[in-house]
DNA sequence: CCAGACGTTGTT
DNA sequence: GTCTGG
DNA sequence: CCAGACGTTGTT
DNA sequence: GTCTGG
């Protein structure tokens, strides 16, 4: 499956592959700031990624995004969903109404760009978290959302139905790491990346939650999983869904039209069909917290501590360190405090790749939260199980009639993407 | 009616 | 939030 | 996802 | 083993 990942690009990077794909990015993060995303090669979930999505926009002002072969019908579906939380972060107040700067992107040889849904890339906290939480979750439910099975979306109901409607997202990697089991102690981890260079676009579906105690809002996603193709078999059973950049499913899969769930957003749920490139790497990105490039650099067999090592001494920071340091030994403690040396030399001495992975998250969501840890407790007693968990509302309400039947609003739109299904 | 689950992977 | 179980 | 911690009393 | 942190 995907837990872990690589995405070491800066957002104005990404920006530029997408439009190098003919993708569309009417908005994006800033390199630096607070709502940039982590880079990092050893990119592991609570940290904050990289989504891509339709930019529903501003509530009430729907009928600016309504094609113009929508339906009426259409209409009142998208103001319907308009209140789901989704009003626009990113506007201090300036954004609606004109900003549709068409020009950054791709080629818009058509004036479309005001019939068309805008796209945005935005940075998200990884572990979906559902609308309906009221307090922090406890961090093993997190763990437990990271993922989303293809088939529990086939099913009905259950906790993704919501999302599946009206809140699939792209999750941009540039690729991810899969630990292969060797034996019941030994894992040898690798990486797996597109043969063609390009970014790896895996779906995705995201939320926003604001908790009772705290009006900030919080965006998360997860990334779908499937079977794994032939290619990924012998390393593992599952894989995330991969898209090809610009394709017809990626296209139908952000479509803001296809508001219920189908057959066809099922189908393109399936394992990836292109050419992928998979090899054993470091050891070293197991550690969560090591960063470094050479984690997606292939390593001979077992030994990549000399790798490791070659490649720092190529960028003049392990002076130092002595080649027989690096080979492997029985002591596993010797030999395991001379990676920490190389690590934290390369910290200091600036690797530029690397840049602000080192970045941390800013996670308090307010001064006034208490921390969700656990606190020292006096006396005897024993550990506080304080376990926090997601609660729901319970709400004297009454099931409002669903607003069912009428069709799937598979109209035709405008073209954006390139066409390269 | 209310209370509680709702999720994944891997290992057994 | 929605659905299930009691 | 993996790696790593997992504890107390008493004194300052 | 279970839980936390990243």
């Amino acid at each position: 499956m995907c837990g872990r990942y690589a995405l070491a690009l800066r957002p104005s990077q990404i920006r530029q592959q997408f439009q190098d794909y003919n993708i569309p990015v009417d908005d994006a993060p800033e390199d630096e700031g607070d709502d940039a995303p982590r880079q990092s090669y050893n990119f592991a979930p609570g940290y904050h990624g990289m989504v891509y999505r339709v930019d529903v926009g501003d509530r009430g002002s729907a009928h600016r995004e309504v094609a113009t072969t929508a339906t009426t019908s259409d209409r009142k579906e998208l103001e319907e969903r308009s209140q789901d939380q989704e009003a626009d972060v990113s506007s201090d107040g300036l954004t609606n109404s004109a900003i549709q700067e068409p020009s950054s992107f791709g080629e818009d040889k058509e004036t479309s760009s005001n019939s068309r849904p805008q796209y945005k890339l935005q940075s998200m906290k990884w572990g979906l978290i559902p609308f309906w939480t009221k307090r922090n979750p406890d961090y093993a439910a997190v763990l437990k959302t990271i993922n989303c099975r293809d088939d529990s979306l086939a099913q009905p109901g259950g906790m993704w139905n919501t999302m599946k409607k009206g809140k699939r997202c792209i999750v941009v990697v540039e690729g991810f790491y899969e630990w292969l089991k060797k034996g019941p102690k030994e894992k040898v981890p690798h990486y797996v990346k597109r043969k063609d260079g390009k970014l790896m676009l895996l779906a995705g579906l995201w939320d926003c939650v604001t908790y009772e105690d705290n009006g900030q809002r919080l965006y998360t996603y997860t990334i779908i999983t499937t079977s794994s193709n032939e290619q990924l078999r012998f390393l593992h059973d599952r894989m995330p869904v991969v898209l090809e950049p610009g394709s017809e499913e990626m296209k139908a899969w952000l479509d803001p039209k296809r508001h219920e769930w189908s057959a066809e957003l099922q189908t393109i749920l399936k394992p990836y069909r292109g050419e992928l490139e998979v090899y054993p790497v470091s050891k070293d990105v197991g550690k969560v917290g090591n960063n470094s490039p050479t984690f997606v650099i292939p390593v001979a067999s077992k030994e990549n501590k000399l790798n490791i090592a070659n490649f720092f001494q190529q960028k003049g920071a392990a002076g130092k360190v002595k080649p027989e340091a690096t080979v492997k030994k029985e002591g596993g403690d010797e030999e395991k405090k001379t990676v920490e040396e190389l690590q934290k030399t390369t910290d200091d001495g600036g690797m530029d790749t690397s840049g602000k992975g080192i970045k941390r998250e800013a996670e308090s969501p307010s001064p006034s939260e208490a921390p969700p840890t656990k606190k020292a407790v006096t006396g005897s007693v024993s550990p506080v199980k304080a376990r926090l968990k997601i609660s729901a509302t319970k709400n004297p309400v009454r099931s409002p009639a669903k607003g069912k039947g009428k069709g799937d609003g598979s109209q035709k739109i405008t073209k954006f993407f390139g066409n390269s299904a």
